[in-house]
DNA sequence: AAACCGGGGCC
DNA sequence: GGCCCAGGTTT
């Protein structure tokens, strides 16, 4: 573990005073409890805080401890975390709860090298909980982080790439503080979320615009260095929406792909946009629904949604079944049937969350 | 080291 | 409509 500094930098020093000046007022910053910490950390990773602030109030009011947490199904889990996306996050940390209640007696690893043990918890959120909550000088890295040591110190290293990691974590562990390492990381990460910003950064009345190389070169829009991802993929998705009088089925995602643990409706994935109306028969009975045509409507218009690393277009076709399916179809398909109260108390990806507020 | 995993805000 | 953000796990 690097040793941070013993006396103060001029990074620090500017920090420590602008911090207390500008920092916005959140709740997560008035405790000491480590699983609210660890709960505020994990909903802000890839969050934003105005996205992930009521998501933080309705979590701690419907489990104030690591215990009730750890009690609760996971699917309310997943319900209460729906619409804030990588849902893996929830899963980790309804796991992670499970274990701290019974290997560590209810009680939150208190150092970073344990916490790092955690499912869900990498190096950010194992700093930042072992410096708010325990006061370890352990430097936390973020986006904001990289950005702001990128433009004060001039560092041209790719953000994006995993090498430069060691780079900035060095950078970062010289400037901590010994004496307010959970100030320091609150302040850094806080300057650049409000001060330090992406795009257009409030240079003008800046308390660091002498001392940033950024500033002083005339690249800040320059800095950080960033590679661009990918182009993602697109993908067509046909759900076909099958209803039997008051009762719509779906199914719970359990393959390796998007929305694990969330539910949807019978899909078929088609390399084109859209399915002939002559195949939408044919579709439907290879998923073992034997209906006819005057049973399904047309389909929807697409409804297009965009993840980081994929863009789906998704058609509904509303089938009216004049029976229930069979048992076996069920089976096949992972399929059961919900009332509208049932289906809302499920977990689904906003997507199909969107399309059943629009027709429902 | 690269790929995968959601969703929303801003201009 | 195209740009931006971003930590952890898996491969």
């Amino acid at each position: 573990m690097p040793k941070p500094a013993l006396q103060s930098s001029f990074l620090a020093t500017a920090l420590l005073a602008w911090y207390p000046r500008h920092h916005r007022d959140l709740p997560w910053r008035h405790t000491r409890d480590p699983y609210a910490i660890w709960l505020s950390e994990v909903i802000l990773q890839q969050t934003r805080v105005a996205q992930g602030l009521p998501y933080y109030e309705r979590f701690l009011a419907a489990y104030p401890t690591v215990q009730a947490l750890a009690a609760a199904p996971e699917q309310e889990v997943l319900r209460l975390w729906q619409g804030l996306g990588y849902y893996s996050r929830a899963r980790n940390m309804h796991l992670t709860a499970q274990q701290v209640v019974q290997e560590y007696d209810g009680r939150f690893p208190s150092t970073y090298a344990e916490l790092l043990k955690l499912r869900g918890v990498g190096p950010y959120t194992a700093a930042a909980i072992a410096s708010f909550a325990f006061d370890e000088p352990v430097a936390v890295l973020d986006g904001n982080v990289y950005r702001v040591l990128a433009r004060i110190f001039g560092l041209h290293s790719d953000i994006a790439a995993p090498a430069s990691r060691k780079e900035f974590q060095a950078l970062a562990d010289q400037h901590i503080p010994a004496t307010a390492p959970a100030d320091f990381n609150q302040a850094i990460m806080e300057f650049g979320a409000i001060q330090c910003t992406p795009v257009k950064p409030d240079c003008l009345f800046c308390p660091l615009q002498q001392q940033c190389w950024a500033f002083q070169h005339g690249q800040v829009a320059v800095l950080p260095i960033k590679s661009k991802a990918k182009a993602s993929r697109v993908r067509y998705f046909q759900y076909f929406v099958l209803r039997y009088q008051e009762q719509l089925y779906l199914r719970e995602r359990r393959e390796k792909d998007i929305w694990q643990g969330l539910y949807d409706f019978a899909l078929t994935e088609t390399t084109i946009p859209e399915i002939p109306p002559a195949e939408v028969l044919r579709h439907l009975e290879a998923l073992g629904a034997v209906v006819d045509t005057r049973q399904v409507a047309e389909p929807s218009a697409a409804f297009r949604h965009v993840l980081s690393h994929q863009k789906l277009e998704a058609r509904f076709h509303p089938v009216a079944l004049a029976q229930p399916l069979p048992a076996s179809t069920l089976q096949d398909l992972g399929l059961r049937a919900y009332t509208l109260a049932e289906a809302d108390a499920l977990p689904k990806p906003i997507l199909i969350a969107n399309y059943l507020t629009r027709m429902y």
